[in-house]
DNA sequence: CTAATGACCATTA
DNA sequence: ATAATGGCCATTA
């Protein structure tokens, strides 16, 4: 019932090479509404074991990072996400 | 209690 | 393509 615990969990989904747009992780905890709470839950998150960084806008840009989207892109890139003039291929996107 | 704040989104111009 | 706009909602002051 914790919102933001929901929010990690919903997160810890996403394998590694593959990202999700907020408003997705908001459809998975059931709240399709909730896209922009979202952000601000993982904003918070602190945990090395929940991958926010693999949360991006619907738009396919990289959206924000508490340390920085400087950061948040290299790792994705480090991990294997292809990313194009700041936008993540569709290809590496959640279905 | 109300008001402000954001790692957002869809629509419109 | 970009920018503005109004909406959305959990959290915080």
């Amino acid at each position: 019932m914790a919102f933001p615990e929901d929010v990690f969990r919903a997160c810890r989904r996403i394998p590694k090479g593959k990202v999700a747009t907020y408003s997705q992780i908001a459809r998975m905890i059931g709240r399709p509404r909730s896209c922009r709470a979202v952000g601000n839950a993982l904003n918070k998150n602190r945990s090395p074991f929940v991958p926010c960084h693999r949360v991006i806008r619907s738009d396919l840009s990289i959206g924000g990072f508490a340390h920085g989207t400087k950061k948040k892109a290299e790792m994705l890139k480090k991990e294997g996400v292809s990313i194009e003039k700041g936008r993540v291929l569709r290809a590496c996107v959640i279905r």
